[in-house]
DNA sequence: TCTGGGGTCCTAGGACCC
DNA sequence: TCTGGGGTCCTAGGACCC
């Protein structure tokens, strides 16, 4: 029977922090990504107040409050980076069949290995002397099992959830701890009257479909063990569907300018990712959240794939103009572009005109430069109008999009 | 207590064509 | 000219994950 293991690094960012900052190690530690030092308002305050003890909540202020030794750092995705690569390299040396979820989640393949505990327990002590980090793993015979052990017990442990301790491990835990039971499915679930994982197991299927849909008995199979997803290689990372940028801003964006300014700078981070995949997008998506926090999607198709700047802003600020509320204070921005295709072997068009040559030449030249100067090295004048609103850098961000942890692995 | 950002997938409704 | 059905594509929104 096959082993899978998932393996979690406990309390990551902050372990990493600790590393590089012997003096920090043992006070209670929250990483605080740039947002909250832009906004005052705290992105991070879960991770600040869990570091501090305390209910999430709470301001990075109300956790210093409670938990004066609270120490809050600025976030350093490189770090982070290298030490989820070196888990890797670890993690390989066991087998090639490696998945990454996040940064800091793996499920690992075994095979037919007999004692994934034993391998379990070594990673772990291995990760631990190495890297300085402790982790939690499940051990089990399909990937959501697996999951689920790791999260059984944390930190620091190890656990199996077998084909006959799986109804007493997990069917008494609460709905919630089922993944993929988000919020809204709880609320449904619990209506009528599933409030365990149990109970979700053992439910009328008919009523789930009528509840959640297909997903509804997708749930009910892996509350039951039943799931033969592959674990995927490092090799055969899954296609990238859509890349996209979103930023709230550090003010209310009030006129035209700022929305310009700001779509700008969206376009540019969002277009030098296709281009660094070589890629080029078919349709293009816009996010506006106003200060309610009423969220709107508009979409369009474009006539010919396109990976510049100019163009994603051209359909980005057309949606905005024919589909945004007018009158209100937005607060977020977003543009996704997706309906990827690759950029090379793409047959000429109509609309290749050598408008469109010269400036995916001069987007290429601009991507050399700023590999080489830095980000935002050369920017379109526009973003220059406020640039308190188009300073911000998805790349110091604290999140991972897939490809970048890719790229250093 | 819903606060930020990057993703994926699903669903329902409408447009359009045959 | 109208009506019905099936298939496909597009769009908006919601739910979920980290």
């Amino acid at each position: 029977m096959k082993t899978i293991l998932h393996v979690d690094l406990n309390n990551f960012y902050a372990s990493v922090e600790c590393m590089y900052d012997p003096s920090i190690r043992g006070l209670p530690v929250a990483v605080c990504g740039d947002v909250e030092l832009r906004h005052g308002i705290v992105l991070a305050k879960n991770y600040a107040a869990k570091a501090a003890g305390v209910k999430t909540g709470y301001t990075i202020a109300d956790a210093k409050r409670a938990c004066p030794d609270l120490v809050c750092v600025p976030p350093h995705m490189d770090r982070y980076m290298r030490f989820s690569a070196m888990a890797k390299g670890i993690y390989s040396e066991y087998t090639d069949r490696v998945e990454s979820f996040g940064i800091d989640e793996c499920w690992l393949d075994l095979g037919e290995h007999g004692d994934g505990v034993a391998v379990a327990d070594e990673i772990r002590a291995r990760i631990k002397s190495e890297l300085g980090v402790t982790a939690s793993a499940g051990v089990s015979y399909n990937k959501i099992f697996a999951k689920m052990g790791s999260d059984y017990k944390k930190p620091d442990a190890t656990t199996e959830i077998t084909r006959n301790n799986y109804k007493e491990l997990l069917w008494r835990l609460p709905i919630s701890d089922m993944m993929f039971v988000g919020r809204a499915s709880e609320r449904k679930l619990r209506l009528y009257g599933m409030n365990t994982i149990g109970d979700l197991a053992n439910a009328d299927p008919l009523l789930l479909c009528r509840l959640l849909g297909k997903n509804g008995l997708l749930l009910q199979n892996f509350a039951n063990g039943i799931d033969d997803s592959p674990v995927c290689g490092t090799y055969e990372p899954p296609p990238i569907k859509s890349i996209g940028n979103s930023t709230t801003s550090p003010r209310d964006l009030l006129t035209e300018d700022d929305i310009r300014v700001t779509y700008m700078a969206l376009c540019e981070s969002v277009s030098a990712r296709l281009r660094s995949h070589s890629m080029k997008c078919g349709t293009v998506c816009i996010d506006v959240r106003d200060s309610s926090l009423r969220v709107i999607t508009r979409q369009k198709s474009l006539p010919s794939p396109v990976c510049t700047a100019e163009e994603l802003y051209a359909a980005a600020t057309e949606l905005h103009r024919s589909g945004a509320p007018r009158g209100v204070r937005i607060r977020t921005l977003g543009v996704r572009a997706s309906s990827l295709c690759p950029m090379i072997g793409m047959q000429m068009t109509f609309f290749d005109d050598e408008t469109r040559l010269k400036r995916e030449a001069l987007s290429a030249a601009a991507d050399g430069i700023n590999a080489r100067f830095g980000d935002r090295c050369v920017v379109h004048g526009i973003t220059m109008v406020a640039p308190e609103l188009s300073s911000f850098s998805p790349s110091d961000d604290r999140t991972v999009a897939p490809e970048r942890f890719e790229a250093y692995v």
